[in-house]
Order: structure tokens, then C-alpha cells, then sequence
DNA sequence: CATGAATGAGTGTTCATTCAT
DNA sequence: GATGAATGAACACTCATTCAT
């Protein structure tokens, strides 16, 4: 074979190697094209170009269209809530700081990347999808809840939290992040009369009036 | 000829009552699959259908598929925005009531109706579509970060709320019955594990979260 | 009827007198469409609209696009033609500036105006519309080809030209005239490298050309 | 299995085969229904099937219709006026005889074919597809011009033809080879009372003329 | 394994023509 | 007569998927 088989740094032929890599280099085109264009948008040639791959080749490791999406599904949310789940069990100390820590770590790692868009698809194609919808219930959205229920309900069994509804609350506290996401994955090219605040700003404003609340308070002294 | 003639000499001219009817019936029609289905996913051909007209109907009164969506987001969303500044204008009595008003308000007419699909389907086709995203940026974001934003001013003015930076709290105060919207259209039909939450309770435990805080107080006396 | 009829210049109701000159506006509209647009794509809303009537009236008076277009034919071509045939029965003189005048005056009538698109229009349509190019045929292109037909003749009759073949003649003689209506009517509006020439001038260098090469020369000797 | 299999082990793989085939059957199919029928009026999908593939598969060679075309026009004309220049340029010999046989040989090769055509459509379709005219004006209308501009200027400046204007005898010179192209591309099936004379008869005559008052007279005493 | 040529169903939009009023 | 609301066939172009090589 005299034709020198592009760099090889490992033992390993090159050919060899990307045969592996190719669900990950797919997986992570198909993330960039899903989020930048929705489902039914994202054409399958222009996955399989991104990833350098011919469009047959897609076909030969994911089915269709559909599976393709559900796999990016799975690797770009749910590895981080399980890490979630770990991170709230090691904490100790305050619970208001982990619920600041969980919050800012999901918009660090999901919400301000491509990842959070996965949500906007989710929210938008589900009703055309609904096992997909389905799917994403069981893996994404109820994990999610049962994390920060998990939190706010050791808030209040040692009395740092008042005693709340657990459901309600969690779907309060999880909106503004999730809103963050959403708009800044849908209109964050558009133009406004007013600039849009800065993501970070407005988590640190609702942890002030979660926690705080809205009114005057008479000074307690 | 036993089939009832569709000639029909009644007081109403049916031809004319139909044509100041079609554009109502369009928009009808028009919400109802937009919902469902998504922008682009909305074929032109079965509004046309299902408001008993056909294709070449519909684009007598709508130019365009875009410019009917327009016209549905007008219909379903800009006014009410508007009526809302009304009813801003004229209230009397505590700010916190008037948020609380504005609010569940805004969840009866809107957020749990057909038109609060319309805020799914625009965050989801807002970067296939730009033109619809500035549009609807706005027409309905813009004004309805005004009406929240006046309401929050004039409590922060009378002191009956601690002041606080204005858009970040407003996008706070938004995402909650935004986000119930938003999963009620998309999700609505998936089994959860532990069953979602009433929406209107969300509601109020928002507006208690947000008017108390989430912090047990220490007994202020 | 107290309602005032506009502008009543002669005893005849205004209605009357639009009523009998419709058709007359229908063809001049449709002449200036059928050139600008071509055949196919004119239609028939905008021809009406020119008119100042409604779609349905335009049906009222032509059956179809079809005989609209052969009702044009006829009214901008046939009558210049057979005032040729009398100016050349009554022509006195060297029959060389009657050949020039036919053509010039062809040309001022015709050729520069409206009219001389319909040539166009037929060439176009002719493969599409075989009956339409039969009557174009019988009531232009022969009527047009005998009249050039008889100048020559009597050109050569009386010694002033030299001996020819008429038919083949013919087709020289009016080929430069109306390639100049053709290239107007479809190419007028394109930038050329070279500034088309102006077609009066390539009109006397045709009769300088044809005239230097059909006059019987004398003996110079 | 009786169906004899497609797959055939021959020596030419047939898939290989027709790809390289495709973009020439294709243009011979556009060429056949654009003469026939107009730009407008060919439907993309009977080219396709004409060319004995599906309509998708018209679209991988071509990208729109009008590509399409302007490909054609420019395999069935501009080549050969590139031609044209090569041969004028090693012409030896009378300019007249020059003159003669690239006209001649332009009715040979393009005029009397299915090529000839191509200058109908242009002229029919002109207004109405301002870009395709334009393209038309500069890659064949312009080159043509300056082909037999040089003819003409060769002959002038050897004193084999008198002085004359160069742009307008130009158009003088090709409205006759023209006029028969169009006449037979749109007449050609027509019934005329006189018959039709022959084309080339029409470009002898047309020589002959053009050339006797071209041509400068020796002083003949 | 990998390719990419080929497919054909699918959709927004236009427009000649009809007909109830 | 005149209107204009309604129709529905027509067409360019796209793209997920297949399969011969």
C-alpha cells in the first residue's frame, strides 16, 4: 500500500479508527444541524457531509431519521442529569446554595450549548412524534424533576425551605432556565427594542426572588 | 331531482354570508392544524379543508402561508396583549393583585386555549422562519415584556415591591405560566410517572413564591 | 335616476356608450399584455382590469383567452395590410420609393408600435395554438407576402428592377424589417456590448443594399 | 424469480455508463420539448421521462429549469459560433466566399435543425425572463454580431466590399438566415397558398442581392 | 463497509373558467 | 348585463430512502 495512509498516531489503521469514531462524529452533526434547524429541517445529506461521511453511510448506523435523533436524545441530556443526582447526594451544607449550584451547572453545561436546544425540538416536534415525546418524558424531563424535587424537599424537611406544594414548585423553579434556553435558541439572532438580559443575570434574579420573594419586607427587628 | 337544491331562497344570501364568515373560519381552521402540526408541517390544503373551502380559496383572502399564520397571531395573541395594557391602565388597588390578575388572565384566555400553541410553534420555527420571528418578537414578546415590566415599575414605584432589576425579573415572572403553555401543547398527551401538575396550582404557588420567597422567614415580631 | 352619470357629452346614456365600446378596450388591453407578456402568461383578471371591467365580463364577450387573442390579431394587423394593397394600386412614380414607402410606413404603423409585438406573440405560440397559426397565416403572412409580391413585379415589369424569384425575394425584402420589430418587442430592454443599431438606419441601409443590387444597372459605357 | 434480474454482469456496468451519458440525453430531450413547446410551457418532468429518467433526477444534473435551458442554448448555439470565429480567422481567400459559407454553413448546422428553434423561444420568452434574455444577448446575439462584423470590416478593408455602416449592415445580413428559422420553427406545418419557398434558394437570392450591391463596381468603361 | 445515483411522493402557489347573485 | 367568489388542475422543486456497484 504505498499510498501513506493519512495520520496514524497510533498502532491502529486510520480507517479503523474512524469506523469507531463515526456514531460519535454523527451524533455531534447531527446535534448542530437539529438545533440549528429542527427536525424536519435537517436534511440527512447535510448530517452525513458534516460528519465526512457519504448520506448511505448514515443509513448504515442509524436506520432513519427518527433513531438518529433519539441517540442525539440520549447522549446530550441524560448523562448530565444523572451526574446531577450524584452531585446532590455528595453535598453537604447549605440547600440554597446546592439549588444555585444545580441551576447554574445545568445552564453551564446544557442550557447555554447546543444541547439546550435539544429542548426547543423536543417541545416543538412532540406532538408529531409522540414516541419520541414519550421517550423524552421518561429520560429527560421526569429525571429532571425528580432531581430538583429531591432538593427542595431536603429544604424544607430541615426547615430552610417553608413548606410548599413539591410539584408546583419544582416546575417554577425549573421555568426561568428553561425559558433562557428556549428563547435564546429560538429569537437570540432577532432584533429587540429592549436588548434581551443576560441569561446569567436573570438566574441570579430568580434565585434572589425565589428565595427572597418579591415584597417589601418590614424590617424584622 | 331529489337532492335538496343547493339554491336556497332564504332571507340570507349564502354566498354573502359565507364570504364575511371565510376569513374567521380560515383563522379558525388555520390555528387549529398550526397547533397541532407546526408551521411548516401545516398543509396549505387542509386549512383550506377543514374551513370547508378550497385551496385556491384560502389564498383569496391570505396571500401567503406565512401571512395567515400573521393574521392567526394577531387574532390569537397581539390582542389580548393589548387589552392587557387597558386593563393595566385603569386598575386601582394593590400591584400585587394586578400582577395576579394580569397573570391568571393571561392563562384563562391564552395559555390554556388553542393559541398558546402559538407560542410553541414559534419558538420552534423561529430560525427556519426569521421574517415570522421578528414579527412575532414584535408583536408579542415586545409588548408583553412591556406590560409586565409596567406593572412590576409601578409596584417597585410605590414601594409595595423591593426594587429590582427590571427585564431579568420580568423574563423570571414570564417562564412559569409560559412554560406551562409551552408543555401542556407539546406534552400533553404523554403518561408522566408522577402526574403533572395542575396548572392553575403552579400558578399560585408561583405568585406565592414570588410575592413571600422561597425562605422561611424568622417570625417578624 | 338622480345618481349623476358622469361626463354625458352627446344625448347617449353613459352606460349605453361604454356597453358599445367595450370590446374596444378589451382588445387595446389585451394588446398591450399580449406583447409585454406573452400569450400564456397574460391573464385574463389583469386584461379585464385594464378595460375597467371584471373578470366575468371579459367572458362576456370573448369565450376564452383564445378567441380574445385572434379577435387582437385580427384588429392590429389586417387593416394596415389592406390599406398597403390600396396605396399600392394608386401609387404614381419610380416604383423603388414605393417599395420604400410600403416599408416605412410598415414600419412607423406597425413595426415600432404595440401591433408589432403580435409577430412576436405568434412566432412564439404558433407550435401551441396550430389553428391560431393558421389564421395568421391566411390573414397576414400571405396577404403581407402578396403585397410586397406585387411591387416587385411591377418592378420588374416595368424594366426598373432586374429579373428576380418573387417568393424568395420577398422573404429577403422583409426579413430586416421584422427582425427589428422582433429584436424591439423581446430584446429591447437588455444591454448589449454594442448599442443595437437604430432601426430606422438599418432600414435605409437595407434599401440602399437591396435597391444598389436590384436596379437594372445601365450600359455605363 | 422469472423476472429476468436487472442485474446484468456485462462489461459496462450500466449504472456507471448512463451517468456519464445523462447530461447530453438530457439536453437533447430539453432541446426537443423547449423548441416544440416554449420554456414556459415545458414541464421539467417530461423532459425527464423523454430522457428516460425520473424528474428528481433531472434536478442532480440541473438545478432549475432555467440552467437547464441556458445549458442547452449554449451546446446548440454559442459552440458553434465559437466555431464561426476559428474559421474566419484562417479563412484565405475572396471575403465574399467567406460570407457565403459561414452564413450557408450557420442555416447547415443550426438553422434548418432542432438548434434553429432555440432562437424562437429566446425571442418569445424574452420579457418575460429578463436574466435568461440577457444571458442569450451576450452569448450568442453579441458573439454573432461581432462574427460577421469581422466579415464584414475584412471585406471593407481589403476594398472587396464598399464602405458601409458596420452594425446596421449586420442586422440587414442575418435578418433573412434568421427569418427562415423562425418561420420554419413556427410555421413550418402551416398550409400556405403560395408555398414556402426554400431556404436556401431564399439565401441564394439573398446573396445574390446582398452582394451585388456590396460589392464595389469596377468602373466599367 | 461505503458510495452516491436514482427515485417519486409531497406542497405552496397560480389562474382560466364558472356561476350564484 | 355585470360581478367576483369559488374552484381545482397544474407545476417546479425537495429530500428521505434505497440499492447497484
Amino acid at each position: 500500500m504505498p499510498k501513506s495512509s493519512p495520520s496514524r498516531p497510533t498502532a491502529q489503521p486510520a480507517r479503523q479508527r474512524r469506523k469507531e469514531a463515526r456514531p460519535q462524529e454523527l451524533l455531534a452533526a447531527a446535534l448542530e444541524f437539529f438545533v440549528e434547524k429542527g427536525f424536519a429541517a435537517t436534511r440527512a445529506e447535510e448530517v452525513a457531509a458534516r460528519a465526512g461521511v457519504s448520506k448511505g453511510t448514515l443509513y448504515l448506523y442509524y436506520p432513519s431519521k427518527e433513531e438518529l435523533f433519539k441517540a442525539v436524545v440520549r447522549e446530550s441530556l441524560a448523562v448530565h442529569i444523572a451526574e446531577g443526582h450524584e452531585v446532590v447526594a455528595q453535598h453537604r451544607g447549605s440547600v440554597a446554595d446546592l439549588l444555585r449550584f444545580v441551576m447554574t451547572e445545568w445552564w453551564r453545561r446544557v442550557g447555554q450549548g447546543a444541547a439546550g436546544g435539544i429542548c426547543k425540538i423536543m417541545i416543538a416536534e412532540a406532538r408529531n412524534f409522540p414516541e419520541l415525546a414519550q421517550f423524552y418524558v421518561d429520560e429527560v424531563i421526569a429525571p429532571s424533576h425528580r432531581l430538583l424535587g429531591s432538593v427542595l424537599q431536603r429544604g424544607m424537611d430541615s426547615g430552610e425551605f417553608r413548606p410548599l406544594p413539591l410539584a408546583e414548585t419544582v416546575q417554577v423553579l425549573i421555568a426561568p432556565v428553561l425559558q433562557q434556553t428556549l428563547f435564546l435558541s429560538a429569537f437570540g439572532a432577532c432584533h429587540m427594542p429592549t436588548p434581551w438580559p443576560e441569561p446569567m443575570a436573570v438566574l441570579e434574579v430568580q434565585m434572589d426572588l425565589m428565595l427572597e420573594g418579591l415584597l417589601q419586607r418590614p424590617p424584622s427587628g
